[in-house]
DNA sequence: CATGCCCCCTGCACGC
DNA sequence: TGCGTGCAGGGGGCAT
């Protein structure tokens, strides 16, 4: 699920809940996820209170009143969803709570439908009473504690590429990231290490929108002197408005619910390419037929007749 | 240092 | 119905 504009969607779900607020309890329900959880994690989060919460590229962090900072990573499959301190009310046990609706049933029991209690890794009880459980299937995401000092010399950060929706990126930074390198188009914007917070759906988005072919090489958002050019120029703009028109649009959901509150985003219905090979290009008068590719080792989505 | 490939893990859609 | 295959929003680590 998560590139940048769903990872600040999940952001401003846990703000609220969140900054402010202390945590009265932590359950940690195995020792790792893609990494194993930091030491004594219960204990360090225990009675300390966040002081904000906000996003850096893909990683939420909220900054706690012990001076530590707490950084979230969703992988691919990563989920928050909050209970607001009130157990959700189940009908009674009998006959009539396994015919309802509102029940599954599984290898965990009877248990609310939608829930999925084998992948809730961790949970946050916090003292305004929301309940926020971490629930990631594939556990490609994690969690760190880390010095708020360090941040920025940290592994994690400190080779991070600039915030496409920061004022950082310009043509200018593209053009002088791109210049001689002979990585293509995709590849580039995917590099965490140039652009922070794009991945595969809205690089593949920005691109067809800018008419740019994945398969280009990223050194043509240069010019011999290694100056911006119009492709650059153009470029900047468009990944800018895919990613705030997302954000608007709470997201993207590909599989189940996604927001914090369990409602869905809808940005997935305004794809253009992504989820769309074979289909004809969404370009009005193109006429080309989207195809599927992989670079990088991941798919491309893309228009070879509009995107040049 | 840069690039390419494999891998982590689970679930789901698809074809047979 | 059941099983095998391929694919999925990310990115670390290793060989070259």
């Amino acid at each position: 699920m998560p590139e940048l504009p769903e990872v600040e969607t999940v952001r401003r779900g846990l703000e609220p809940v969140m900054a402010g607020f202390r945590f009265v309890r932590v359950t940690q329900n195995r020792p790792d996820l893609r990494f194993p959880f930091p030491e004594r994690f219960v204990e360090r989060l225990e009675g300390q209170t966040i002081t904000h919460l906000g996003r850096r590229a893909k990683y939420l962090i909220a900054r706690l009143s012990s001076g530590e900072v707490l950084v979230m990573h969703l992988g691919m499959s990563g989920r928050f969803s909050i209970v607001n301190g009130v157990r959700p009310v189940l009908p009674q046990v009998g006959k009539q709570r396994a015919s309802d609706p509102r029940l599954v049933r599984s290898e965990h029991g009877v248990r609310p439908a939608g829930s999925d209690p084998a992948h809730d890794h961790a949970v946050f009880h916090m003292s305004g009473g929301a309940v926020i459980t971490y629930n990631d299937p594939r556990r490609f995401g994690y969690m760190q504690l880390i010095a708020e000092t360090e941040l920025e010399v940290h592994p994690l950060f400190k080779s991070l590429g600039v915030e496409p929706l920061g004022n950082a990126l310009t043509a200018d930074y593209l053009a002088s990231r791109a210049n001689g390198k002979t990585t293509d188009l995709k590849t580039f914007l995917m590099d965490q290490r140039i652009v922070a917070g794009l991945g595969n759906i809205y690089v593949c988005e920005a691109l067809h929108r800018s008419g740019l072919s994945p398969c280009r090489a990223c050194a043509c958002l240069a010019d011999r002197k290694g100056a911006p050019t119009k492709r650059a120029e153009n470029l900047v703009p468009t990944i800018r408005s895919v990613l705030e028109e997302a954000i608007a649009a709470g997201g993207s959901t590909l599989r189940d619910y996604k927001q914090t509150d369990g409602s869905l985003g809808y940005f997935q219905h305004r794809f253009r390419v992504y989820g769309r090979e074979g289909e004809p290009c969404t370009r009005e008068n193109c006429g080309g037929k989207i195809k599927r590719i992989v670079q990088g080792g991941r798919s491309t989505v893309y228009c070879a007749k509009c995107q040049k």
